[in-house]
DNA sequence: CTTGTTAGTTAAGTGGACTAAACTATATGC
DNA sequence: GCATATAGTTTAGTCCACTTAACTAACAAG
């Protein structure tokens, strides 16, 4: 067991903190939809990556064709989701957000957000701008690691 | 709809991109233990908050007694969870976190730690100083918000 | 001691996510 | 053109979280 570096300690104990609660919110507004937390996700998905086929929706969720076929009938029928033929292929699918899914996923996120906007509001404005500019190399970092 | 001020801009951005990726570790590890999302969760609430009785587990998940009854019960029969009498009220039962059920905690949070190291590993000396002094004010501020 | 409340359990039943298997329809390679 | 692979759907059935309702046991107050 090795000692943790200062950076990972202040990684960790800040993803604690966040996930933790983060959680909580997400699971809440996923609920105080009515939409199950497979069928939010989706759409977190969607919105994340835009429009996709029907087995990219199974492979990320690994899940079988005949589960996401079906979870995305049900976001279809409640108005969230658009189904359209793949022009270029047409045994394929092509899914996208509906306006109101999009509405949706915003306020979700709304929600998620204002904690953390909460968080940081009493902060002196040289904080603030640490926290600008760490979070800033820590999003572009992400966005690399991810391709 | 105002413009949202550069601090809020970053918050969302970093924490947009952490949700997304975390969420993906979170339920894939939670599957690869055999535990639903709900009894993972429920280790989590534990490790987070320590002992406490099955109220306390049915109010934060907002599910009946009933429920939260019969997923510990699942947790404990699995060793996980160890639920004893509380000595100061023989109604009330404490449950804590097993050594097995902490073992499976920290498994699952070091799989979530693993990406974030990845990200930071790169970054300049001089980044990681920052990194490191933003996200303890950031989580410091989240202790006091949570009370 | 009795009446009422609180913590938790048990049992029966509902609903939703999920799978395997059989199917349709389109694409691809020889 | 024919065989094979691929994208998705449908159906039947399983598993699990969850609820309601009826219950036990312990506490609290008169």
């Amino acid at each position: 067991m090795t000692k943790p570096s200062p950076l990972s300690h202040s990684l960790h104990a800040w993803m604690d903190a966040f996930m933790h609660r983060s959680m909580r919110g997400w699971t809440h507004f996923a609920k105080s939809t009515g939409l199950s937390m497979s069928q939010f996700s989706i759409l977190m998905q969607l919105h994340h990556k835009g429009p996709c086929g029907m087995s990219d929706i199974s492979e990320r969720f690994d899940i079988t064709n005949a589960a996401a076929s079906q979870l995305v009938d049900k976001l279809v029928q409640s108005g969230y989701l658009e189904r359209a033929e793949d022009p270029s292929d047409r045994r394929a699918k092509l899914l996208k957000l509906s306006h109101n899914g999009a509405k949706l996923v915003e306020q979700g996120m709304n929600e998620r957000h204002r904690w953390m906007d909460e968080l940081t509001k009493n902060l002196s404005a040289d904080e603030q701008k640490k926290i600008i500019e760490a979070l800033d190399i820590l999003t572009k970092a992400a966005k690399n690691v991810d391709k």
